[in-house]
DNA sequence: CTTGACCTTCCAGCGACTGGAAGCCCGAGG
DNA sequence: CCTCGGGCTTCCAGTCGCTGGAAGGTCAAG
């Protein structure tokens, strides 16, 4: 399997396929004579396995413990719960903070109905000097 | 008033006030003798609408076209509101796809009850070769 | 006069890619 | 055999929104 068709099988594009392996998250593969990458069956799992983690939103940093967890013959299931929770919390965080955000957001466009109004207040709420309802913080 | 000072009553930090000036987001402000900077009352009102627009999570480059709404004279309720209601769907999208994850990751750490069991089905998930459940593609 | 907090500039790096340039390689068609 | 298009290689730069740090100038209090 050269890296186009790894790509295609893993649905991780080529370009980050090199990417993960420049920053050690996945091993060097083997290469042809003329240089080209080969991908075996161990690397395409792996692969897969990293491009599901980061589809449930765990961190690169996240994606290189797992692996290590999962190609670890005495991995604990305890850690990797372990992982999988503390992930499973700061998503419900960002939930909570997107459903406020989304609350003044209807809050703001439902105010702003008439579509002439010289004034907005949405402008208004914006520029507002008061603490603001509520908001997301990156 | 001084960046520092600026910083605190804006709650934008220093630093972040002075990127925000080189990106060309706010203008620059006028300068002491000695070349420190110096906000006047608009500044600080820009830069608090500014933070508060952030908070609401628009990127740079809408907070700029919000912005440029805010100071222009002949400003559009409908232009103002279109940007926000945008913002809303993506939003909204945003939280459909993090509450599909949470369940998946819910699932997930469900089946993985026992502390002991040498294998954890949250790692043979992740392995799993076939179509992910649900998850975020950002 | 010294201290220490503040200000200035510039450069570098984070995460997680993504785009592009320059150049080699491979298989198919003429 | 030659050419052509696509795929592969490397490396560098850019994205977004900051943030940290170094090196140095300024200001007000004690």
């Amino acid at each position: 399997m050269n890296i186009g068709q790894t790509a295609r099988v893993t649905k991780v594009p080529a370009k980050t396929i090199r990417y993960y392996e420049k920053i050690g998250l996945i091993p060097a593969p083997g290469r042809t004579e003329s240089g080209y990458r080969v991908y075996d069956h161990r690397a395409i799992a792996q692969l897969r396995f990293v491009r599901r983690a980061r589809d449930l939103g765990f961190s690169l940093k996240e994606v290189g413990e797992l692996l290590g967890l999962w190609s670890d013959e005495e991995r604990e299931a305890r850690e990797v719960r372990a992982l999988a929770q503390a992930h499973l919390s700061s998503v419900e965080r960002r939930i909570a903070e997107f459903e406020a955000l989304r609350r003044t957001l209807v809050h703001l466009i439902d105010s702003c109905e008439g579509d002439e109004r010289p004034e907005c207040p949405i402008l208004e709420d914006l520029a507002r000097t008061g603490p603001p309802h509520e908001g997301v913080r990156r």
